[in-house]
DNA sequence: CCGCTAACGTCAATGGTGTTGACATAAGCC
DNA sequence: GGCTTATGTCAACACCATTGACGTTAGCGG
């Protein structure tokens, strides 16, 4: 049994401790309790617990687990989005956009973790790829030039999500704990046996807790535009 | 308590159904129980059941679950490297090692969704990590520089290496349905309102099953080239 | 304003999960 | 050949997602 579309909700009956359930509160109640318990930290009975409702009570709402990550990972691509405007600079706009995407994912780490490597088919997602595909239209991209240009864009900007968001997404302690530790193996490495890696240590611990992402993104917007040119 | 480093091992009593257990076995057992069941189709009840042993034995050999993901990331990295000989040609390769290493992971999509944002310290890591340090010293660079391209190769090759590995593990049954659900929203789109999406969904739909990795690596490394000769 | 219907919240149960502590057995050192 | 202890086994705990039956009440048709 499908759960009701939203569009289709009438009746809202408050639960028992009073509150009352919405699509949009048990979206919103999940990323606050990923962002309290962790990735692995949102269940079913958590979060029935954390909306004051019997856990069931959402799947009168989403297919399933599952499909709430997937609502998550909509309502993300919608925040990035949101308030955009396009300068008109091709360039500088799919920077904007990637940046914005990269942040809004970053803004929630432990539900990047889970989302930013799933394609929902929602309408934000939607959305932002029609944006996107937009704007390389304007930049003068077409047919397979533009589907090469958006699958790298894309894939790139999500994938460093996932990867950065990993590393956000460990809590304080664990985090400091996980550095101590680099610290403690890759650092200690004698140079007898890793010259490289213990020459390089120090850059590398200081370089640890910035993303890649930025660089990455120059480079293809480069490439890029270095064959609009050719 | 923690499991017996494997170099302290002396008795192994074989298991009520025969099999002797080992850390590679495990992890092997593993691998296939991942290629099978898919990635979450690994637990340890079901991992006893594949060794022939008592789940728990499993806690002799490894800390707990989490541990043994992180062992089966670095048999993944192992298995990229076996073999592997450096030409002296600095560009090609770290363009062979990337290759290596995304195609050791897309081997085992399944392991790779598991593994591939995650940071084990291992030896076969930190083996990995001197190369990679190693060749791009032979490049010429020093410092800062070093460690910046080394940064954006190895996250670049990870993230990749997730992102395409989270499309080949679905199943090839559920791997046809979302092809064509693909097609289903996305190519259906009208082109009233989404004129660029339904411009491009063909070229898309063709797309969608190859990796953008060789051609933003190929970007990655002009990019360090060029940075070499200025 | 009333009554009917079905949407939706609740309850209870099923079969899965990781992990742990106590126990037993046999491997291999002395 | 006996002792120690590593290691396999067992049973139990606490958690998980999901589902079917149940009952209540919101809100429409009259």
């Amino acid at each position: 049994m499908p759960p009701t579309p939203e569009s289709a909700r009438r009746r809202r009956r408050p639960t028992k401790q009073g509150t009352v359930l919405t699509h949009d509160l048990i979206v919103a109640t999940a990323l606050r309790m990923l962002a309290e318990h962790g990735a692995a930290g949102l269940s079913a009975r958590r979060l029935g617990l954390a909306l004051g409702a019997d856990p069931s009570a959402v799947y009168r709402y989403f297919a399933g687990m599952d499909d709430l990550v997937l609502a998550i990972g909509d309502e993300l691509i919608h925040r990035a989005l949101d308030g955009w405007e396009p300068t008109g600079d091709w360039c500088e706009d799919l920077r904007s956009l990637g940046t914005r995407i990269h942040r809004a994912y970053l803004a929630h780490p432990q539900a990047a973790q889970l989302t930013a490597n799933r394609v929902s088919g929602r309408s934000h997602e939607i959305a932002a790829d029609e944006t996107i595909l937009g704007i390389l239209h304007t930049a003068g991209f077409r047919g397979a030039a533009a589907a090469r240009v958006y699958h790298a864009f894309i894939d790139q900007t999500l994938a460093f999500a996932a990867l950065d968001a990993a590393s956000l997404a460990l809590p304080d302690q664990a985090r400091e704990a996980d550095e101590q530790q680099w610290r403690a193996t890759y650092a200690r490495l004698p140079a007898a046996t890793h010259p490289h890696i213990a020459a390089a240590a120090p850059l590398l611990v200081a370089r640890m807790n910035d993303s890649a992402y930025p660089a990455a993104l120059d480079l293809l917007l480069a490439g890029a535009a270095a064959e609009l040119e050719a």
